[in-house]
RNA sequence: CGGGAUGUAGCUCAGCUUGGUAGAGCACCUGGUUUGGGACCAGGGGGUCGCAUGUUCGAAUCGUGUCAUCCCGACCA
């Protein structure tokens, strides 16, 4: 039982206080979920890395299928004319779209771009599948690849190439569009809580900060443990932008033509660059038991004259474990010491270490060692795997209620732009309540003062403000300001 | 895309100023001893010094170009 909870365990580490971006980035290659590889801003997600990607998938999959939506799959390129259809869209996308231009040794007559997102390539395709208000709405999902040249890259959270899934659907009208932007809404607020434990801010992106081509833009904004912010998922309501660009018409009941109405909505892979950011501490990666690819982790203990003892026993307990449906995994590896094992483990993140030695044995228990916490707690072996199943339980409650109160510690309201400088180049930690007058001038002038940038307008607050921070007007809406990533 | 920094073994880095044919710690392999919070001894393997090009009798070291990563900014769901 030791006492230096504030000890550098894992040195390679560098602290979260000493340098947050180092401390990702230490973190990510430590834990060995990703490796850069050799084209700029694209990296390799290694199995511990792309499996927490597989669970997420696999949980948002169902919860897509259980609110009636299909999967399909869309081409990668797409060809330039689709995109100058849409004006905003294209002068949105334009500047970080890769094209193919050559292909077989040939010139294309037409370029191809690799798609960014395909709200125009399923726009053209839903055109010429929807004829009547008998074929709406139309609900698809789509698991892809896209590709946005950033100039500015870091893993996960913002990457040339990302996973990530997209829905799109058509609706007859305006009401049943809106209806499904915010069931969307919901899915992913409920899916972060739930499954991966981070609160969020829901509420409406401004004008500025919307998707191009959208009418209306939701987000669900995050707030990592260094204060920023990270816009964990969206869902637009497109009105009749693309059907009109796209010709997505229906012959309404009374024989008329009308353009549906669509939504689209995402998350991607920068999910698990939140997931890190959120949970994370000075020993490594902490993951949620719902999205750890390893739950439990199990450590036989002892020399060598007990040793086939332990594995004996150990063996026994992993297939209890195992036939639970928990996730567990067993390192009977010898030429490791046990402490050795320990911070490795806790670096990986993995929420449940049960050690097993031959004074256990003897007293008929094992002991459960929580990452989070990192209390030891002895159980009966022949109740280990409610145990375990209730420390996982457990777990996954703590850390929500963990992030909640780190959230609300780092939120503040104020009045007046003043409040947010922090001069001597200090930046701003945390989310900040404000008023805004709905002018675009302020926003930036925000943004340039401080390097905040409205994240959204949220649908729930403690308190309205009333007037703008910047120029004191009557205020339109109350706007969550931060640093975003 | 602008400013700054970096690139040498799987990882962290030394060597570069003053050019002479590459090192340490950790990791890895073999054998033995170990095992309740990063064990120990002995032996061993591993690098065309990011890539290209120039200067030179000779380049990790000097010049130029290029690629990648990190930090700061501009841009960006």
């Amino acid at each position: 039982m030791s006492k230096e909870n504030d000890k550098q365990f894992v040195k390679e580490i560098t602290p979260q206080a000493e340098d947050f971006s180092r401390w990702y980035l230490d973190v990510i290659r430590k834990a060995d979920l990703m490796d850069y590889a050799p084209v700029k801003g694209c990296i390799v997600f290694k199995p511990d890395g792309f499996e927490i990607w597989e669970l997420i998938q696999r949980e948002l999959d169902t919860r897509f299928k259980e609110t009636g939506h299909r999967n399909a799959y869309f081409p990668l390129f797409i060809p330039e004319s689709f995109f100058q259809k849409e004006k905003e869209h294209v002068e949105g996308f334009n500047p970080e779209l890769p094209w193919v231009t050559e292909a077989g040794g040939e010139k294309l007559e037409e370029r191809l771009a690799v798609r960014p997102t395909s709200e125009t390539m399923i726009g053209h395709m839903y055109s010429k599948w929807i004829n009547s208000y008998r074929d709406l709405p139309v609900l698809i999902n789509q698991w892809a690849n896209v590709v946005r040249w950033e100039k500015r890259t870091l893993p996960f959270l913002r990457t040339s190439e990302f996973l990530w899934q997209e829905g799109h659907t058509a609706h007859e009208n305006e009401a049943d569009a809106r209806e499904e932007t915010m069931k969307m809404l919901e899915i992913y607020r409920s899916f972060v809580e739930d499954f991966l434990a981070i609160p969020v801010i829901t509420g409406q992106k401004t004008p500025s900060e919307k998707f191009a081509g959208a009418v209306d833009t939701f987000s669900i904004e995050a707030m990592m443990k260094d204060g920023r912010a990270v816009q964990a998922g969206t869902s637009h309501y497109l009105g009749t932008n693309f059907a009109e660009a796209f010709e997505i018409k229906y012959l309404d009941r009374d024989n008329t033509h009308q353009f549906v109405h669509t939504t689209s909505w995402g998350v991607s892979t920068r999910l698990m660059g939140a997931l890190i950011m959120v949970h994370g501490d000075d020993r490594g990666l902490a993951l949620p038991p719902k999205v750890a690819p390893t739950q439990a982790i199990m450590i036989p203990i002892g020399p060598p004259k007990t040793r086939e003892q332990v594995i004996a026993k150990a063996d026994e307990l992993f297939a209890q474990l195992k036939a639970a449906g928990i996730r567990v995994r067993m390192d009977d590896r010898a030429d490791v010491s046990p402490g050795w094992k320990f911070n490795e483990y806790e670096m990986r993140g993995v929420p449940i270490r049960i050690e097993l030695g031959p004074r256990d044995i003897e007293n008929g228990q094992a002991v459960l060692v929580s990452r989070i916490t990192g209390e030891k707690r002895p159980v009966a072996l022949d109740s280990l795997v409610e145990e375990v199943q209730r420390l996982l339980e457990e777990t996954q409650v703590q850390m929500l209620e963990k992030a909640k109160q780190f959230m609300q510690d780092h939120f503040r309201s104020i009045d007046q732009l003043d409040e947010l400088k922090t001069g001597d180049g200090e930046k701003l930690k945390g989310f900040v309540l404000a008023g805004w007058c709905g002018s675009e001038a302020c926003e930036r002038q925000v943004k340039e003062e401080t390097g905040a940038t409205s994240r959204n307008i949220p649908f729930e607050t403690k308190e309205q403000k009333s007037t703008c921070l910047v120029c004191g007007e009557q205020a339109k809406h109350t706007v969550v300001f931060a640093r975003a990533y």
